[in-house]
DNA sequence: TGTACATCAGTGAACGCGCGTTCACTGATGTAC
DNA sequence: TGTACATCAGTGAACGCGCGTTCACTGATGTAC
């Protein structure tokens, strides 16, 4: 018996059926999209009836945003994970890439269309908190490295940064970090929206080689 | 009476209905995203029975493909519009920045999260391939205008989409002004699709700099 | 070990809802002679 | 100009559907003594 599944009997299967009606989620999610997503669908596919998930969710809205949760967990994970075995930020990079192309509605649901006035519960800001604290170190990592010739001279966004980094998490890194943990996100996320939106297809050229393009443009490789 | 109304009086009054169908639509897909527009709904609003709307659209999927198209029509318009005005790659950023932020619900159902299975209809590639097209051309006068010092050596990248350029429409433009025209777009809408769905909310700092900064390390401004 | 009780997973019936869509129709508008 | 006909916008009733959610319940599992 793995540390992991504590707690009573009772609890351990609670949380185990919950993990099923997620993964029948993330199925139908994938199928259909995450507007498609019932929890009707869910229980008649796992041979139960409808009102039973109410044990275990107290609404489609909770279930979502459990999943929502979750994406976001999942990468932050991965990300984290690697960084702390030593990973640079291209490395991050593929991490990111490989998180994205494994399951493309995950993804959208972390930086896809969002619901108007859906509101995304308070955790995951702090989610998100860690994924790019997590970039900023790596990316901090990177301009530490460079030489003073590599050096770009700061410009009118680092100015702009210096004076609003109340997200740097109490990271000292120099503004052009900030400036290099941003785009980094910015412009991979780019890259894989589009990509996973499928807007490259019919274009004939591959959209990982434009990936590492921009990877290798960012930490000068 | 303008050119456009065109036809006999029933057909303005039919294209004018239709239109008037469509602008209930958007507005309820500003009001709760495109999942949740509903034919009933429209035709409550307008004080219509339900069955009425199917003069003017066979179902709820050609009302959204409809969209979709005048989505995607007016960005295109808007780019080409002022292209042929003589703008060059920094103000069809601005172009494309205003369209977005002018109604995210409308980028996002150009560039958001793809509902699995729904193939966009063949039109839209040829538009999306006209807006490629003022954006390489666009992207080679940038080029174009670099001194020797500043061209960057070609790199991988330039190096494959030499190889793959069935997307260029004709356009005899090197393979940097290729590469230009795709992280522009790919970086541009980074930052929007991220800053449109509030993921920059709470970071403090103003995603406008962040943009243009992106737009002024692609133009070289 | 056995008994009495509490907990809780799951059921089935039921509610009300809005949806997309069809159909046969009415009545107004336009067309042909 | 008037009449006969065709076109077409819009209606109201109806169909079947799956949805989220509530409720009172049964029966199994766990707990206390």
């Amino acid at each position: 018996m793995v540390g992991t599944d504590a707690g009573t009997p009772r609890e351990r299967y609670r949380a185990q059926v919950q993990q099923e009606i997620k993964a029948h989620a993330w199925e139908q999610i994938r199928a259909a999209g995450a507007s498609a997503l019932s929890l009707s669908a869910i229980a008649k596919r796992m041979g139960l009836s409808g009102p039973a998930l109410y044990r275990y969710f107290a609404g489609r809205d909770e279930l979502i945003t459990a999943l929502v949760r979750d994406a976001y967990r999942s990468l932050a994970d991965a990300v984290r994970l690697r960084a702390e075995a030593g990973a640079d930020l291209a490395a991050l990079a593929q991490v990111l890439r490989r998180w994205a192309l494994d399951d493309p509605q995950r993804y959208f649901l972390v930086y896809g269309t969002p619901v108007p006035g859906y509101e995304a519960p308070r955790d995951t800001t702090s989610i998100a908190a860690e994924i790019m604290a997590v970039l900023l170190e790596a990316s901090a990592g990177v301009v530490g490295a460079a030489t003073p010739d590599d050096r770009e001279a700061p410009g009118p966004l680092e100015a702009h940064l210096a004076e609003h980094r109340s997200w740097d998490g109490g990271n000292p890194a120099p503004s052009s970090a900030l400036r290099l943990a941003l785009v980094f996100w910015t412009r991979l996320c780019g890259v894989l929206s589009l990509e996973l939106a499928g807007h490259f297809t019919g274009m004939g050229f591959d959209p990982e080689e434009l990936y590492t393009a921009e990877v290798r443009a960012l930490t000068g490789g």
